[in-house]
DNA sequence: AACCACAAGTGGTCAGACCACTTTAGCGGG
DNA sequence: CCCGCTAAAGTGGTCTGACCACTTGTGGTT
């Protein structure tokens, strides 16, 4: 019996397996406390060796959705409670239906985020950046009107903020960018038609690097939560998401 | 040739060979570039099977160490660049020779991010938390006076951040607190008796319920970043982190 | 009724083999 | 001599089948 479907996937047999389980536990199909099938059953189920379960089985461990224990078998865990930051790309842009879809709350929650992270990293960058670092920002805005596709035009932005995330000086800040990044490259391919007609907000980018070099850290955080509080909004238009029910943040306190 | 400790380790042989290996990458020791000896080798120089280094080198794929390509072999990535935030709860406390330390850089990378998600967190659950959680959060602040070992007062702490991350409605702040907590363990013993001496400000948690309470974004801010200031440099001080060469980050634009 | 020993089922580890792929060394022709 | 192709070696990826260590539940014994 081959669960598993066949055409060419590039995904290794422990992606897809793990996939398939992931799937199962998220939507609800695997509730917490349950045990998962055994590494046996398994093996059969999706037509592959047992060390291709197990090492699907530990990817699940490792992200906190999943707790095994020897003798006894693989148990659900409620991932509210256990789940790493890691599932926040798999959460964000999961494949209901054979079809990716972008998860509204995730993606709401994502940009609160990405709010507070800007503010405050470029606070810590204006304080702390070496020049050179500053330099290569403001190069890396002048360079960005002539990037043509989308995908152009989104990776040189996401260089921008890990160059400035590197000058903030706090590895942690860094680390958290790497493990959304990882996500990219599918939530790029989602979303890049959506902000064709988006131009990036440029002189918003001058007025940040601008206020960085000058070193003023309340200015830093004013220009990157405007900057961001624009392409989130756009972006939630662009997408769709109108149907936040819970309170919008407040602008600012300043 | 048997590599690997052998007195009573709890641990399973796939995280003993995945932490020499870990600390054999970050000490620097494999550089960026290099690749790993061959699985086969590995499995000789741990003396164990070779499914066991294949776990232990997927988890070092997973958190970003590590590229494995077929027919090429395990190339050391720069985590700096690649590395998850997986890595904070690992890299904040390792064990450098034979004895655990803490790693000043990360704890004060930790300490900053703390402050800022503390602020934000507090902000967000004065607008959005329900009634009964708030509700919670004053009965555990009101049984922080009875903990009686600093272990214990640590759990309620955690406990009462953990509720109020939940308040907040931002699953992407719970699943962060989630992958820090999995290194609590070793960090809470690392750092009891250090706390031994220094009591919970339990005046400071009512006014931070309080100003959730009535609904104040600001003013829960202002709240939790009091609080969160006071344990750092109270923690800080007790650990010994007097050499921080970067600048202070400014107490508040308020 | 309480206790203990045993059997069944689970995850953890082991051994050795073959497959798919990349790299490289060597051979052959230009 | 150089270029290009080929074959060999070495790597990670997958497979098979077995045994070990542990938990749980069952059964019988006291």
């Amino acid at each position: 019996m081959v669960a598993i479907s066949e055409p060419a996937n590039r995904l290794s047999l422990p992606e897809r397996v793990f996939d398939d389980l992931f799937e199962r536990i998220v939507s609800g199909a695997l509730q917490p406390g349950e045990t998962l099938p055994s590494e046996r059953q398994l093996t059969e189920q999706f037509g592959v060796n047992r060390q291709v379960v197990r090492e699907a089985v530990k990817r699940l461990v490792h992200v906190g959705l999943v707790r095994s224990g020897q003798g006894d078998g693989n148990r659900v865990l409620d991932w509210t409670h256990t789940g790493t930051f890691e599932l926040v790309g798999l959460l964000a842009i999961r494949s209901r239906s054979g079809r990716d879809e972008l998860d509204q709350v995730l993606a709401r929650s994502l940009l609160e985020i990405r709010r507070t992270f800007g503010m405050e990293t470029a606070r810590m960058c204006a304080m702390r950046a070496e020049p050179d670092v500053l330099d290569e920002l403001a190069e890396l805005v002048e360079s960005m009107p002539s990037a043509g596709s989308p995908t152009q035009r989104h990776a040189t932005t996401w260089a921008f903020w890990t160059l400035l995330v590197d000058g903030s000086g706090n590895i942690c800040y860094r680390l958290m960018l790497n493990s959304l990044g990882a996500a990219l490259p599918k939530a790029v391919m989602l979303m890049s038609h959506y902000s064709e007609g988006v131009p990036a907000d440029i002189d918003g980018y001058r007025t940040l690097v601008g206020a960085m070099r000058s070193g003023d850290a309340d200015a830093s955080a004013a220009a990157a939560e405007r900057l961001l509080a624009v392409e989130a909004t756009e972006l939630a238009k662009a997408v769709g998401m109108f149907d936040s029910t819970a309170p919008e943040l407040t602008p600012s306190p300043t």
